[in-house]
RNA sequence: GCCAAGGUGGCGGAAUAGGCAGACGCGCAGGUCUCAAAAACCUGUGAAGCUAACACUUCGUGCGGGUUCGAUUCCCGCCCUUGGCACCA
């Protein structure tokens, strides 16, 4: 609600005044205006810094697109705008901001659009970077054009393709069998990302899992250090977490069961389970294995043979099927009793020894101690076999009843019972007590096991960095020498996917045949290329050394710009992307080849834009480009809408009807700046004063905490005032093309040379606004009765203070005489008062 | 199931060291201008009640409690939406 007076029609310019401007002064055409100013700042430089003598260097950095799609999605100028407002405010803050861009344009998603489009990926990587680029280029970012970088460039993959060896000589690459998602209809492996529900993305058939040798990364050797550090990075605290469960370290006991006979024999052999609920096992009454359990091999003597094909039978049925299948909650439990038993040492029990495919060989140690009584799981499994079942834990409900349904199972808290020297702890007592009771016994072991797992680096893909490795029949894998890099990613017309789980490259001859790097014999190169993830995963570094064809990254320009000071992207990439840029980042460190642990000091995820409420897909027929809103509107128009649909971390939905609305009111501005600046005043009013400190302060604060929604309001409330200005001081309007810079650049800069200012607007410093000016000499006190707003009332700054008894008394004598609040009081008793310093006084009354 | 974020007019949203709920905008309605329309501009716009009018009163931030002089904001218990993780031992 406005206070100010509404009837502004002496304020304003009569229709008839108006009309005697001339028309073209008033004709405001973002399209001309934009592209004028797009190359007078590509001419004089105005966006281009000296990576070299930058005297305040600030790193803002973007995620770089996929190219893959169409075209620049609406979702993509809304992060980039995002980012780039903060980096304008940055520069005009007094920092020399580089921000850079480039395309992630490598990888099996560039590779399924070619695929779709039916053309090579090379080919259809030039139409899509001119295509990006000359989107891009229409945004209003103030780009680093010089340092663009794409990922699929031999300049770039070099690199990508060193870091890759730099990783095999530190011991942190190597090769195991790994399960891989193939598609038995696209005769592909596919992507994790690509198997939605167990189905393949594009065909929707089954996916099964394949057995294959592949390259990985090992980022479980950084586990702890990516979990610690996480507390010393600012980032948006939902990521953090992501990271935090992604990485799930759990802390628990593997404990040692001696495997016995029927008759109670022990056979020599042992199983480990890891738990990380000891205490309960005094009511552990069975022992299961995972079908790939290597222990089943070791057991195989001293099981029946009958029983044995039975336990291979059910191996080999449950490796047919997805890993999604096979952790399907809902599914009924199955399994096979070895015949063989483990002896519990705390009860002397000897507990069946089952193999069942609930066990998952990659967690923990693929071995699981059941205690049907206190897990949901090991209930339903004891139930299905009869197997027995005892209660070891009292819950919150003091049932103490023998279990027998599900809702009994208590899991989370308690008390203990029929556990020896545990009997009465709380269940979190009990397993520090039953830990250190079961290492002194020698019986068991603390450790940490973590959720996550090494980064699986292969693709059997075309369009990716072929892996610089070379496999000698006599020296082993040997990297390719620096001298003979890249590897270049052979121009081969059958690129598709093949069926037998390699890359297309492997049909290539003449790439495959090589010499050892050592020995000199004959060899054959790694035919798999790299994931894009490992692209992406240190392309912040490539940017400001660019130049350089030496290096990776030149040393000195890397001390200088990074850790990155800003990144603002996605929060779909909370892991992996994060994730793998975190590890490489601390390996790089520990080889020495940076001086920082950290590659992003600060990150900040940008919400979603979606349309009538869905996502915006492909299949869904509902992403929005932004070229036809670009040649409509402008991108001055289209920045600010976005940014106005909410705070930046929110997203929002797109709509063409507030889109115009934020058209008119740059019109509006336009008109105003033009038609105020010819009476304008050098004179500033108080009022004037006050209201542009108050706009510079609170514009600001929108900026801080990327609500630029909040910032752009208060620049339309300061446009709303000066528009009932009957003459407005030139302070006034300049500021207003100063504040209006980050939002609309293009816009701000036509405003600013129109009132006579030299250079560019993006080159001023950001104004400082007074907080004397802020401070009124009189002040409004809101009058409440009961905590009710009743009236308020304008006392004097030093009154509103309400700090001695006497100014209390004063004002509460002002506040009695009120018409109002009489009314309110009649025949009433005050029994307290509050007062609030410079805000408000409130009568208790009876 | 677990973790996280959120639920405020017709719509997007604003306001949280507890203190004017609905800033700003969209939409809608009425008006000015026009032969007419568009554009532009002006006025109004949470609901209900009461007024000739100005005004005033009550209700109102997902639901139910609580703390407080005072709760959109803090606490407890629910419901719903969105995102992430999930037979994780």
């Amino acid at each position: 609600m406005s206070k100010t007076k509404k009837d502004g029609s002496d304020n304003n310019l009569s229709l008839k005044q108006k009309r005697s401007l001339s028309d073209s002064e008033f004709s405001f055409n973002p399209l001309q205006l934009e592209s004028k100013w797009r190359s007078v700042w590509e001419k004089e430089g105005t966006n281009q810094i000296d990576l070299d003598s930058a005297a305040r260097p600030y790193f803002n950095l973007m995620m770089f697109p996929y190219p893959s799609a169409e075209g620049l999605h609406v979702g993509n100028m809304y992060a980039f705008t995002g980012s780039d407002i903060w980096g304008r405010f940055m520069r005009m803050k007094g920092f020399s901001v580089f921000e850079p861009i480039g395309l992630d344009g490598f990888g099996i998603h560039s590779e399924n659009y070619a695929l779709k489009v039916g053309k090579h990926p090379a080919v259809q990587a030039k139409i899509s970077e001119a295509n990006f680029y000359r989107q891009l280029s229409l945004i209003g970012n103030q780009f680093s054009w010089d340092q663009k970088v794409e990922t699929y460039n031999p300049a770039y993959y070099r690199w990508t393709q060193w870091i890759f060896i730099q990783m095999f000589k530190a011991g942190l690459a190597y090769r195991d069998k790994a399960a891989v998602n193939w598609c038995p209809s696209c005769k592909t492996v596919l992507a994790d990302e690509q198997v939605i529900d167990g189905a393949c993305e594009r065909c929707d058939s089954q996916v099964e899992e394949r057995e294959l040798e592949q390259w990985f990364f090992k980022i479980t050797d950084y586990a702890q250090r990516l979990l610690t550090n996480l507390s010393k990075i600012d980032w948006s605290p939902k990521v953090k977490i992501a990271q935090k469960n992604w990485i799930g370290k759990k802390e628990g006991i593997d404990i040692t069961y001696e495997v016995v006979l029927e008759e109670g024999k022990p056979v020599g052999k042992t199983v480990v389970c890891f738990t990380t609920r000891p205490d309960t096992n005094f009511g552990a009454t069975f022992v299961v294995l995972s079908p790939e359990s290597s222990v089943l091999g070791k057991l195989k003597p001293f099981i029946k043979p009958e029983i044995w094909s039975k336990v291979t039978a059910y191996a080999a049925s449950s490796k047919k099927m997805s890993r999604e299948d096979r952790i399907d909650q809902g599914r009924e439990k199955t399994g096979v009793f070895t015949g063989l038993y483990c002896l519990n040492q705390l009860t002397g029990k000897k507990m069946p020894l089952w193999v069942s495919d609930f066990v998952l060989m990659e967690v923990g140690s693929g071995a699981v101690v059941g205690v049907p009584g206190h897990d949901l799981r090991d209930f339903e499994f004891a139930s299905k076999f009869d197997l027995e079942i005892i209660r070891v834990v009292v819950g919150a409900d003091g049932d103490n009843s023998p279990i027998t349904t599900s809702s009994q199972v208590q899991e989370e808290e308690g008390v203990m019972v029929n556990s020896d020297f545990l009997n009465g702890m709380d269940i979190k007592k009990a397993t520090k007590v039953i830990m250190d009771y079961l290492e002194e016994k020698g019986w068991g072991k603390k450790v940490v096991h973590y959720r996550l797992r090494d980064w699986l680096i292969s693709r059997q893909r075309y369009w990716g960095p072929p892996i610089p490795m070379i496999n000698c029949k006599k020296c082993g894998w040997q990297p390719v020498p620096d001298k003979d890099l890249p590897v270049l990613l052979p121009e081969v017309e059958d690129w598709k996917p093949k069926g037998e789980g390699v890359s297309p490259l492997a049909a290539v001859e003449s790439f495959v045949k090589t010499t050892c790097p050592k020995c000199k014999g004959s060899a054959r190169r790694e035919t798999d290329v790299s994931d894009t993830f490992l692209d992406s995963s240190w392309y912040f570094l490539r940017y400001p050394s660019k130049g350089r064809k030496d290096v990776a990254w030149d040393k000195k320009l890397t001390e200088k710009w990074l850790p990155v000071d800003m990144y603002i992207g996605g929060a779909e990439h909370s892991v992996l992307h994060l994730l793998y840029s975190r590890f490489l980042t601390m390996v790089f460190y520990d080889l020495g080849l940076v001086s920082f642990e950290e590659p992003f000091t600060k990150f900040r995820a940008h919400g979603l834009i979606i349309k009538d409420g869905a996502k915006m897909s492909k299949s869904k027929g509902n992403i929005v480009n932004p070229d036809e809103y670009l040649k409509k509107y402008g991108a001055d128009s289209l920045r600010c809408y976005l940014m106005f649909l909410g705070p930046l971390s929110a997203g929002g939905d797109f709509s063409d009807t507030g889109m115009r609305g934020m058209f008119k009111f740059l019109k509006r501005v336009y008109s105003l700046v033009l038609e105020k600046s010819r009476g304008m005043t050098e004179k500033v009013t108080d009022k004037e004063a006050y209201i542009i400190s108050k706009t510079i302060k609170d514009v600001e604060g929108g900026l801080r905490r990327l609500k630029y929604n909040t910032s752009i309001a208060f620049l339309m409330e300061y446009v709303n005032f000066l528009k009932e200005q009957k003459a407005v001081s030139s302070q006034s309007l300049h500021t207003l093309a100063v504040l209006l810079a980050p939002f609309a650049p293009h816009l701000a800069e036509e405003l600013w040379q129109h009132l006579g200012g030299n250079h560019s607007v993006h080159s001023q410093s950001w104004p400082k606004f007074d907080p004397k000016v802020l401070k009124q000499e009189q002040i409004e006190l809101l009058v409440q009765i009961n905590g009710k707003l009743r009236d308020r009332i304008w006392v004097s700054a030093s009154l509103a203070g309400l700090k001695t008894e006497a100014e209390q008394k004063q004002v509460l004598d002002l506040v009695k005489a009120l018409p109002k609040v009489k009314t309110h009081l009649q025949g009433k008793e005050i029994k307290k008062t509050v007062f609030v310093k410079d805000r408000l006084v409130n009568l208790v009354v009876a």
